[in-house]
DNA sequence: TTGTAAGCGTTATCAT
DNA sequence: ATGATAACGCTTACAA
């Protein structure tokens, strides 16, 4: 396309602004607050922006009002499922207040989250929100000196960089495992992901510990478990667990998919469930509930975290709200046949 | 913090030049292409960029050079996995390259994408990424004007805006019918989603049909249904097509978790497969491999879709490339015990 | 209600 | 190898 001064390119708002006859600053006005100007010039301008094909170069508006509508995001991983309800959360709430979603993906290395948000600083984000709640000093100092709101949310930190929006990893893993004991359970085995690289396992043994004591039970080493993520995972350690010193009469998984990977291997051995053992995830993945027998777990509020991490930080933002912020958001536990 | 001029805020490039003792220009080289600025003067700017903990303002810079490092991208759902490994694979390999990731859900709706697009265009991405083939005039007439390239990725479209990456989704649809009759089943159902408004299931229902045809079966109607996604849907769909006119003996599931709501409704029933009815599905889920039996499936290439759009895509704004191009990425068939 | 002028923080361009 | 100057396209601040 060609401009009527013939030169090329996209249209300019002095392009608009020559067509209606009127400021560029007349243009700004009728597009960011149309109640400031007159209704002709409102109706001359949107229609020379129509005539034009006018697009607002937001990067131009951002760098001269020093204001951005960009959030940035970090993850661990796209592609875990579990991430995925609590940015669609994120995106839902930043949509309805116009502002755009950056993600990025830190392949569970801080050194990579850093670059993340380095580069987020870099394009001015308006805020920030981490997935994880461990970072490198470097990211933390950039983030302080940058002076840009950010929400964690994979656990309840005590010592947060600004606000937190996630349930108690801790807590939701002790009543849980109370919850066993209850029910009359007495050696509950425990499988969560490698303590020593994730706070949010870190926190869920934590849990199950006091839970055991609270209950009275004896913790045996030999019925607490590290396995990586992943339905074969899963089998191995329910496998492990049963073949080991100590047999468990349940056992708890509290790991991405390993509860539904134990629950098919006792499926495909015809183990009985909870007959020969007893089994408790801790992620309301659909499947669990379909599966045979369906097993019980842990309602967590992935979507709600989006979303409340969205709404928080657009508080900060818009000078609504300061300050630091720790939103503690409810788990439930779904009882199921497994248990 | 307070700059050394008694200003606060964020630091300048001006604030390095002055204490590196060079000018702007300078700064700018050190950092974008070292090799043109003397060792002595790089070490200099890279003292003072430590110095005053300076964070490039990449709006200023993008607004100046009219480029810009971000890539937009458009998928119908965030949190439909499906989507999100071929998320992943557009992160990992802009990651790589230096490029960040805007991304936007325009929840199944036309006007929703073009809003997106719209806020896009706004922050002068380098190119997009679209998941859906069909797009609202205006949206198409927008991508047109601003000269941005695009991939779509959704199916093989015969009239792409640009660049498309993608398998054919009446090829695989067609390979798997075939597939059900060549091992002796008569009577193949086919379950989808909604063709009207998904080009995907429109493309999947055509490859059954010439696959029907091709293999000199009768085309049965109470044989198709279309349904929502969801596991519960294809769990009902199992039963009205089994409670029908028509009995089938397979039945295949194109779209969604449908296959795997089906194959826990046989377990819970009790009801034998293949032996009742053999069941294959659409798309590689971890978990179809693990139920009992396993089921028979497609193996899509959805990593490698996000992959290669983005490479094809930086291929373009960096020059190496132009044109239309398409790619058409291959599928594989896992055949296992459920048929 | 509208306009003028001066930046926002970079990079392109042309000198030296 | 380095610097001076003028954009880039918009908004702020002030004026009329």
């Amino acid at each position: 396309m060609t401009r009527e001064d013939g030169k090329s390119g996209a249209a300019r708002m002095r392009d608009v602004a020559r067509m209606a006859q009127v400021s560029t600053m007349t243009v700004s006005r009728a597009l960011t607050d149309p109640a400031k100007v007159s209704p002709d010039v409102r109706a001359r301008v949107a229609e020379a922006v129509r005539a034009v094909g006018y697009v607002p170069n937001k990067l131009a508006g951002s760098l001269s009002s020093s204001r951005s509508r960009i959030i940035g995001l970090v993850v661990p991983s796209i592609e875990n499922s579990l991430f995925a309800s609590t940015v669609q959360g994120i995106s839902d709430v930043l949509r309805r207040h116009d502002h755009q979603l950056m993600i990025a993906d830190s392949g569970y290395s801080m050194e990579a989250e850093e670059a993340a948000i380095r580069a987020f600083l870099e394009q001015r984000v308006a805020g920030l929100i981490l997935h994880d709640t461990t970072h490198t000093p470097a990211a933390v100092e950039m983030i302080r000196r940058s002076g840009v709101p950010v929400v964690e949310n994979g656990t309840l930190v005590p010592d947060p960089l600004d606000m937190v929006v996630s349930y108690s990893n801790q807590d939701a893993s002790r009543a849980m495992t109370l919850h066993l004991a209850r029910l009359g359970y007495r050696r509950i085995g425990f499988v969560s992901l490698h303590a020593a690289t994730n706070a949010r396992s870190r926190d869920r043994q934590l849990g199950y510990r006091a839970a055991l004591e609270e209950a009275g039970l004896p913790f045996e080493p030999a019925l607490m478990l590290e396995m990586p993520g992943g339905l074969a995972s899963g089998a191995e350690a329910l496998l492990r667990l049963m073949e080991g010193p100590v047999v468990p009469d349940a056992i708890f998984f509290a790991g991405d998919v390993l509860a539904m990977g134990a629950s098919l291997e006792c499926a495909r051995r015809g183990w009985p469930v909870p007959g020969k053992v007893a089994i408790a995830a801790f992620d309301n993945f659909d499947l669990l509930g379909h599966l045979v027998p369906p097993v019980t777990t842990l309602k967590l509020p992935r979507l709600e975290i989006g979303r409340r991490s969205a709404e928080v930080l657009l508080d900060r933002i818009q000078g609504r709200a300061s300050g630091p912020l720790a939103v503690d958001l409810r788990f439930e536990i779904i009882h199921r046949a497994s248990t």
